[in-house]
DNA sequence: TTGACGCCCATATCAGCCCATGGTATCCCT
DNA sequence: AGGGATACCATGGGCTGATATGGGCGTCAA
């Protein structure tokens, strides 16, 4: 099944609206998903966009914790509680909210990312930012696993 | 099974498109590639390409991790966000996109070269330097090793 | 009334499809 | 072995449909 995969940044216009890449448009036709569901992302300036099964995963993450942390009761409320519905409108855009926009920090244009089964909306700054970290990180990892593991090797 | 191997360069054309050597586009006819996968390599300039078994491994390797700890998101982040698809044009031909311009400085020339089971696409001066540190640490160890090395494992 | 939103249409740019050309290596025939 | 024909390949360019983007207009609700 494809997977949403690559990443682009297009502008919003007058109106507030931002065209979905058509290689996302399609994936989410080809799974199916009737609407999507948007949340805030729990750890960046980002939202996750993603079917039904986006819900699942987060349910499955929260049951994770112990129940009877805060932390659990606090994943719940901020999932359930940011949560909203989005629908593309007719030429496959999208509406930015300011729902959207306090949470990413997004202004002008908008970057997609894919996840594999979800995708995310950044403001394309902060989204280069956070990704020169990510990249940094796993170079420290791999450089402590003696540099034995190049792109291709994986296994 | 056939490999990618050796090196060519080719020219960009006005519209942003390379040829793709035949001897590779022999082998991804051979191995059943319908798409390939291409990701901006970790800590060269340059791109892997491969076929879907490329992200396959890459999704195997994220699901050994722990789906909740920072490491499997990077992980993640970078094969999905910092990936895309690519397809030949019917006369074997890729386009060069502004997403693999800036990770490799590519712009009027390509460099492909054959790793194997995937190969590498680089701007070609880059992969000159590139390669003449990857002689010199050679030769260094082969040095430290008082002469341990064979004919033919230089290149 | 005013502003947000959905629906429709216009357009420029780009990616993909098809065909043409020139160069080079290979093969074949004599 | 010479020489020409042939096949393959990198490259260039025209054309067309898809895509991203801009804007008009009516509707509904505050």
């Amino acid at each position: 099944m494809g997977r949403f995969l690559s990443s682009a940044t297009n502008r919003i216009d007058a109106k507030g609206r931002v065209s979905v890449p058509a290689a996302f448009r399609s994936i989410i036709q080809a799974r199916g998903y009737g609407e999507l569901y948007l949340l805030r992302s729990l750890d960046t300036p980002s939202m996750d966009v993603g079917g039904p099964d986006l819900l699942d995963a987060f349910e499955r993450r929260i049951a994770e914790e112990d129940p009877f942390l805060q932390t659990a009761d606090d994943m719940s409320f901020l999932y359930y509680g940011d949560g909203a519905f989005l629908k593309l409108d007719q030429d496959g855009r999208i509406t930015m909210t300011d729902f959207i926009r306090e949470h990413t920090g997004i202004s002008g244009e908008v970057a997609f990312v894919g996840r594999g089964h979800y995708f995310q909306i950044w403001e394309p700054k902060q989204l280069a930012d956070y990704a020169a970290q990510a990249r940094e990180r796993l170079r420290q990892l791999k450089r402590r696993h003696s540099g034995s593991m190049q792109a291709g090797e994986t296994e």
